[in-house]
Order: C-alpha cells, then structure tokens, then sequence
RNA sequence: CGGGGUGUAGCGUAGCCCGGUAUCGCGCCUGCUUUGGGAGCAGGAGGUCGUCAGUUCGAAUCUGGCCACCCCGACCA
C-alpha cells in the first residue's frame, strides 16, 4: 500500500519522517528549516503543555511572557551566553518595506529604515528575562522569584529535522531567582525530577537523570543537569534540561537583593526547558511500522469507536447503542471519538487511526448488537478481543492503564537491553558498531579525551549519572584512573 | 559552510544518457455494486516538467546561473 511506512531497519530517519508526515503530525513549511504543526500534532502538544504546565503550577510556579526581541547590547551582556548563540541567531535589522521603484509590485527593505540597535529574535530567554527580573528584586522578600514562559524561541541550525531541530520551535522555558546557592541548586534539581517524572509517566519513556560535562554545558551556566532517553534505533536523545546559573546573569545584569542582614547580594539563578523536541521523542520511542503510538495519557482522543454496518437502519441501530457506551466513558473521563463517515470504509478508518496512534479502537457491529457485546482492539500490541458491552466502560479504562504501562515497560526493557558496561577502547568502538545504545564506561573527566573519543567515534558523554554508583576503574581512552562510569552514546 | 543527491498533477514516480509536446500508481470527482482489516467496475477532472537564461526549427530531456529540499560532516534542545 502507498501508506506503508519503511522499515525501521532499512532506514529509520526515513521511517520518522513518514510516521510525522503520514500520522499528520507535522508539515515543513515555507520557510527555511521551520515547521507547521498540524491539528493532530498541536493536540499532543497541547496535552503535554497542560501536564507539565500543573506540574511547574503544583512546584509554586506562575507563567508570564517576556517580549520575541533582544536588543543586541542586552543579549550581549552575558558573554559566555552570548557566544554560545551568537552562531545561529537571526537578526533584525530594520522596521520597514516599500515599493521597488525598479520593479513595480515588487517590495524592498526601505534603508531609510534602519534600526540604530539591531534586535536578536530570541534563541532563550535569559537576557531579556534578567535584564526585567533587574527591576523585580530589591529585597529578600522578593525571593524566591518563580516564573515560567511558553513560547516560541529560534535557532539558525545548519541542518533541521521536524521536530527534533527546526529553526523554530516551541518550548517552555523556567527562569527562577533564589537568594541562596543551595537554594537555587534545589531548584535545578526539583526541576530535573518534574522533566523526569513526565518523561517516565507521560511520554512512558525511560531517562537518565544526569549532569553534562562542561564540554555540553549550556552557555553561560555553572552545571547543566539532562535527562537523556533512548530512542529505538539506539540513539541518544535529549529530552530536557535544567540549569544551575550561578550568579553569572545575575552579576551581568546586575541583580542584587538585600538580605535580612540588609547586606547587598547578588541572586542565584537557574532556567530549564522541555520543547516540541519531545514530540520527536514520543514518535522514535513508541511508533512501529504500522505509524505512531501514543500513550494513552497523551492521547487527545483515546477510544475511537468504529461502526460496521450494511444499511442505514444499521447504522441508526449501532449509534443508539454508541451514543449511550460513549457517555459511559466520558463518565470515566475518557475521551472518545464516533467515527460514523460514511465516506470511508471500516478496514480504511482502522487502518487510519493505527497510522495516528489512537491507543483504542472500538468496532461496534450488527453481529455485536445481538450478542451484546463490542470487539477491542489495542494499538500498542495490536491484539483485539471480544467484550461484553455492559462491562466495556471498565475494560475500556483499565485497558488504557496497561497500555500506558506497558509502553513504559517495553521502552524500559530495550533500554536495559542497550545499555552495555564497557571497559576497553576496542570494546567500545565495537559495542557501538554493533549495538549502539548507551555505554557506560570509564573516563578520565578531561574535555580532551572527551573531544578526541568524540572525533574518532561521534559518541559523546551524554551524562555523569546522578546519584552514580562510586566504582574505581582506568579511562577506556586515556587509562588513566577514574571513580565513576559515565554515560557515552550517539545522540541526536 | 564543505561533500553527495533530488526537484515532473495533492502524494509517490517513469521518461532525461540518445531533443519531437509527459508514463504509471495512490488520492480526487460522478455512477452502480460494496462495507467485520486500507473495496470492485465504468467514466472523468487535474501538469507554465523548481526557476531564470542560453543552444535549437523544436527543450522535461543539452549547457550555465539561481532557488528549494533530502542525506553525510561541522553546530544543536
């Protein structure tokens, strides 16, 4: 059929593009390396969004908004920030059009308008955001500072890929201010376990919780803590982070509080963000040939019933029936869709909403109407059974429950599976060759053994794992001595 | 930005080497028959062949410029 999907093993950036495109998930758009986010992909979004956005809410978060331009000095203003960036940033340099007089119809940039600041259209928001919260803090009081803003952020990337690195993209981005450094260390943390807790019990997909080494830390903070997921061809994806700023934006901007002692401090500070990019990893973690797979508690439609019927009496009979086991479930807030178009057939509508990863599919018949009873099927293992209509609403819940879980499982399972302890350099060149996933090995804490490892295998540290167990062993690259293993992988 | 590739109907493509007005499949429209896993038959609509220029009696096809996209590097959430 044209609506297969390629293999996974023949080439899987193929396959993720074909489960976007055909799901209906995501579109490229006009514009260089941007995306359109179509209905059934916002919808997933938006299920993220209202989970995460309870969560930061239920940690003592409130959500404001600060302005898409940075003046150029304010953006410069933290520097290690700022050269991080500075590469893949656009630039907006002037305010107005007119008509070519050369070329009737036709518009160019009026050089009679020209901005005497140039204005960077934000690639993270740290610079405006500092440079306002300077204006929000005098005083102890007036800490902690919580804030969190969903928006839109650009980056000029050399290459994009729907979802995983368009130019622009959606994200929430955390900017908190604290007057203590443990505090604000709290703060990163809690924050890691919030993206964690979601990955794990949302998306159903196993992380490591981490911190980067300092060739990955983000520009212009002191430690970057990760969670790192596993995707199903064995590479690496990271799925969010949380900062710990130290005093760097803070002293750039020059934020200072008066303690209880009325001694003047600057304040401490940390940022983390999870973007669309986890769209991406809820399509690479569950999705199979048959198109896209989604957990149960993000799905916008859950259950989709499906009539089969031969006249339009048969229908009638069948919506009847639907319209009451439709209110069951609503009852047990699940979210259900009656598919009744006559404009498709049923073999069409189920193979559809398989390729759209509905987690449920209800086939409700005239055979079913005599004998009481619905068939289910399920999404994530593709197996169907026959229910008894009277007990399908606690089926029905129960079953997304398993689903919800045993897509955690079965991710949690291939993670173990390709997760390897590794001790020499061969073994690790061949691990990677071989099986890919994550290894865990020894390493010596320089940058240079990480660069080099990196230059001669593209695998690179994902993270020191937190909480890592203590182990004293030689670097697989320098042999010199180590105490804990580290994280490797080839990553997105 | 460096290396490789591709642009032909809404989507996927054949044709290009060897120049003569565009092939096939899916989708779309109409009708009938169908409907428990992507229906069958019949009829129909839809294309300035990415774009600009050149060569030629004649260009999808040859030549050059430009643009876009994909893959591999560098960069990255």
């Amino acid at each position: 059929m044209s609506k297969a999907i390629t293999s996974q093993e023949q080439d899987y950036s193929k396959w993720y593009n074909d489960i976007v495109v055909q799901a209906d998930l995501a579109d490229h758009s006009a514009v260089r390396g941007c995306m359109v986010i179509k209905p059934h992909g916002y919808a997933i979004w938006e299920k993220m969004q209202a989970a995460l956005d309870k969560m930061f809410k239920d940690t003592g978060h409130v959500n404001a908004y600060f302005p898409l331009f940075i003046p150029k000095s304010l953006f410069e203003a933290e520097e290690k920030n700022a050269e991080g960036f500075a590469k893949e940033c656009a630039v907006v340099t002037h305010y107005r059009l007119k008509t070519d007089p050369a070329n009737p119809g036709k518009l160019i940039v009026d050089p009679e308008a020209k901005l005497e600041e140039e204005l960077i259209v934000r690639p993270t928001s740290e610079a405006i955001i500092w440079n306002t919260y300077k204006g929000w803090i005098q005083s102890y009081r007036d800490l902690p500072l919580l804030i969190n803003q969903w928006a839109n952020v650009v980056r000029w990337e050399m290459r994009t890929r729907l979802f995983l690195r368009t130019a622009e993209f959606l994200w929430q981005e955390g900017h908190t201010a604290h007057a203590t450094e443990k505090e604000a260390l709290e703060e990163a943390e809690r924050m890691l376990d919030v993206y964690a807790d979601f990955a794990e019990n949302w998306l159903a997909m196993p992380v490591i919780k981490g911190l980067k080494t300092a060739n990955e830390r983000f520009a212009g903070a002191e430690e970057t803590y990760c969670i790192e997921a596993l995707m199903q061809d064995g590479k690496a994806l990271q799925a969010g982070t949380s900062h710990f700023l130290g005093q760097n934006f803070a002293k750039a901007f020059d934020v200072k509080f008066a303690n209880k002692e009325g001694k003047l401090d600057h304040v401490w500070a940390t940022s983390w963000g999870v973007s669309t990019r986890l769209m991406g990893a809820l399509i690479m973690s569950h999705s199979d040939n048959k198109g896209l797979v989604i957990p149960p508690k993000l799905a916008p439609t859950q259950v989709v019933i499906v009539p089969i019927y031969k006249s339009e009496e048969g229908l009638q009979k069948i919506s009847a029936c639907v319209s009451e086991l439709k209110r069951k479930l609503q009852d047990k807030n699940i979210s259900v869709k009656f598919d009744d178009r006559d404009s498709q057939r049923p073999g069409w509508k189920f193979a559809e909403y398989e390729l759209k990863g509905i987690p449920v599919r209800i086939a409700i018949g005239e055979r079913d109407l005599a004998e009481g009873t619905v068939e289910i099927a399920r999404r994530d293992l593709l197996t169907k059974e026959v229910v008894k209509m009277d007990a399908v609403d606690t089926y029905v819940s129960d079953l997304l429950d398993k689903i919800q879980s045993n897509l955690y499982d079965k991710a949690l399972e291939r993670k173990n599976k390709m997760t390897q302890k590794v001790d020499t350099y061969a073994d690790f060149k061949k691990t990677l060759d071989e099986k890919t996933g994550f290894i865990l090995a020894h390493w010596d804490g320089t940058p240079e053994t990480e660069e080099k490892i990196k230059e001669e295998t593209k695998a690179t540290i994902r993270c020191i794992p937190l909480n890592n167990e203590k182990e004293n062993g030689v670097c697989i690259y320098s042999g010199k001595p180590s105490t804990q293993r580290v994280v490797f992988a080839r990553a997105y």
